[in-house]
DNA sequence: AAAAAACTAGACTGGACCGTCTAGTCTAAT
DNA sequence: ATTAGACTAGACGGTCCAGTCTAGTTTTTT
């Protein structure tokens, strides 16, 4: 009664009913991400599965059920790393580009954008993911650097006022102008991985600073 | 032969003709943009409009060519007044506050936001509209600021090294998160057409001789 | 008035797809 | 060996929808 939420009839909690369960759930990553959740088809999960389509039905309880796994699931381990708070140690100018980078490459990757694409895509259909989506990557992420904000400013390295709103204008001054692109999936062949977007540019702002609060 | 693309058979070219098709456009675009292209029918274009489902298809080739013509429809509407170059008389900081309130208007709305909505969740299907929308949107906005930041940098009234990267954050940054939040339809009853978003901190960027290129 | 063109209402075809069901196979435990 | 549960392959019912067709009505033109 542990694992499989609804349609549980899975006596055997072992490492194979496991292993089943998650071929399940990469297929249909890549086919709801590919395709979106309107024109993926169950039986196209189940061909990518290499399973029968009554064994998704055994794992989860229908279409909108394996997505919302799906998504919870790449959420959990996607946005993981931009969740992580500062590492305080460092001088400033390094743990933001370090922040920054870290935030550019979970959200520019492919994955991110499919995943963000998704979502934007049902957010009628499904509102709840959409805010649980929201929660977990973009605002913890302006929230843990908020703090890291807040903290230079009693130290009195920065002037922050509002150190939300200045972790906000900063991952917006990250996204720039590239995030659109992508999202309409223009530019599709830039510098990718090995690409340092202008970190720097957006980093050095506090030299003068910076009122972005 | 001057009207409808393809599916041309309408010899009268007068204006009552125009305005049935018009009303299939209006319809067709309720219906799209509200719930977007693949959970859209036919049938409830028609009936939104209230006319034949024959009808539509006497003046569109089908549901592809029906979006496309409203996607384009609403592009040039929408998005018009964003492609104005800037009013060179103000000073620079009216000047800037206008553009900026012009184009948080236009992309926020509900309509504007729709629109993104639905081109970001079919870039697949339909690249080229992808790229006609950035085009004429956020790139000629982003171009027209350009322009005026350089004219601005040869008077010696601000620095900017590269007006185009410049003028792409300053968009950036009023996009700021809430773009993010209305994309995922989060957010939607915050203060809408009346509030200010924080536009003036946002340009005000500039007292600091912003290096935001 | 008569003819032509536009339009309507609704039935219909063909196809995709979700979720279920059946019948049979494989595996593991007893 | 037997038995129970997991799995497979594929058929099937029901629904929805794009696009076509028919038959009749309205509008426009001549």
């Amino acid at each position: 009664m542990a694992r499989s939420s609804t349609a549980a009839k899975h006596g055997a909690e072992n490492g194979a009913a496991r292993s089943k369960r998650d071929s399940i759930l990469d297929a249909a990553t890549r086919v709801f991400l590919g395709c979106g959740y309107g024109d993926a088809s169950m039986d196209a999960v189940a061909r990518e599965a290499g399973v029968a389509k009554q064994t998704i039905y055994s794992y989860f309880d229908g279409k909108d059920a394996l997505f919302e796994a799906i998504v919870r699931d790449k959420c959990d381990q996607l946005l993981e790393p931009i969740g992580l708070p500062e590492a305080r140690g460092n001088d400033p100018e390094t743990a933001l580009a370090r922040t920054a980078r870290r935030f550019l490459d979970v959200v520019l990757a492919p994955e991110g954008m499919a995943l963000f694409r998704a979502l934007v895509a049902e957010c009628g259909r499904f509102p709840n993911l959409a805010e649980a989506f929201y929660r977990s990557g973009p605002l913890l992420a302006a929230g843990n650097l908020a703090d890291y904000l807040a903290e230079l400013d009693r130290k009195g390295i920065l002037k922050v006022d509002d150190p939300l709103r200045a972790a906000r204008l900063f991952f917006a001054l990250l996204r720039g102008d590239l995030y659109i692109r992508r999202l309409l999936d223009l530019d599709a062949a830039c510098a990718a991985a090995d690409g340092d977007y202008g970190i720097m540019r957006v980093v050095h702002l506090r030299r003068f600073r910076l009122p972005i609060d």
